[in-house]
DNA sequence: CCATTCGCTCAACACTTGTTGACCCAATCA
DNA sequence: TGATTGGGTCAACAAGTGTTGAGCGAATGG
């Protein structure tokens, strides 16, 4: 639908706070009141706006993990889909965008622990794993560090990729 | 002063955008406009809260840098000042806090890529680097990602230390 | 052909925000 | 004592916000 294209688009641009009904509506082309009327309340377009399903972890070895990871998180091809920009984008500065992020990677670092070599502290390793990541993902497209502008993602990937491999735990 | 204090305190917690001049002012017991006399707009509040000198890299050898970038962004004994906690809970919806947040990260990358092993890319690693340790802190600080929780900072860094030194280049 | 529904729009409300100008009141000074 | 200054407060403004309820016009149904 046109009005949560420009949803997704605005809150990933501006976040929750800073993006408006009235703007949404005008991007969209359409009535401000059009748009509580499909959606009730504000809180409940940015619901529906960055609605988006997290690809389970399926990997066995840790490649693939690393790879499955890199994936997640934008940093191969493709980059990431708008509506995890926008959660992104809020998650600093929106209690609901904030719990939201908290548990989505919390999954993942869980995920990622489980799959470790069964080094010491898998759990946290796992976790620094996925906030190193979620680190460049957010140089790279929210806050557009300029060393990191234009350099494709798989060349980020492959740099990071032997990092993580060490940041996981002894080669098992 | 203490409306320096609040505020510093209250743009750390809740970000720019949702920090009110009212309740800066109620947390420091102090009228309003008493805030608007002091500091003339609340960007102005906002810059002398947030006010910090970053501690210039002076390290030559890698371990040493690492060390060094590990204590910059809080992931040494101590955590971050307050002010650099308020600037990094504002970049990602604030433009100016964006704007000087990109520059500050601009000029660690450029200290850290020269001070590199000479590999291939050192710009791009060192981007690497850096990005990476701001993820590490903001899921930290900032989100509060519960595996990351009422761990010693310390701990941290060993585990990030060696995965830092293999972003950072080749043994040199 | 009239009544009714339905998608949509308009104008407005209630509230919050940053910001300002008039004002007050105690201390200073002549 | 009387005037003046200066730190501090009060009430208000203008703009912007999410949200709502009355109403419009066209399609639908009898």
């Amino acid at each position: 639908m046109r009005i949560l294209d420009s949803a997704r688009e605005l809150f990933a641009e501006k976040g929750f706070e800073r993006t408006t009904i009235r703007a949404v509506a005008a991007a969209a082309s359409v009535d401000p009141a059009l748009v509580m009327q499909y959606f009730g309340s504000k809180r409940e377009l940015f619901s529906q706006a960055v609605k988006v399903v997290p690809a389970p972890l399926t990997a066995t070895d840790t490649d693939e993990l690393v790879d499955q990871l890199l994936a997640s998180l934008g940093l191969k091809l493709g980059g990431l889909p708008e509506g995890a920009l926008a959660m992104m984008r809020s998650m600093l500065t929106d209690q609901a965008a904030a719990d939201h992020v908290r548990v989505s990677l919390g999954r993942q670092i869980d995920s990622v622990g489980a799959a470790l070599p069964a080094a010491e502290d898998p759990q946290l390793r796992a976790a620094l794993v996925v906030t190193a990541l979620l680190g460049v993902t957010i140089g790279h497209q929210l806050l557009g560090v300029t060393a990191l502008r234009e350099v494709p993602a798989d060349h980020i990937a492959a740099l990071l990729r032997p990092a993580i491999k060490v940041l996981a735990g002894p080669p098992g």
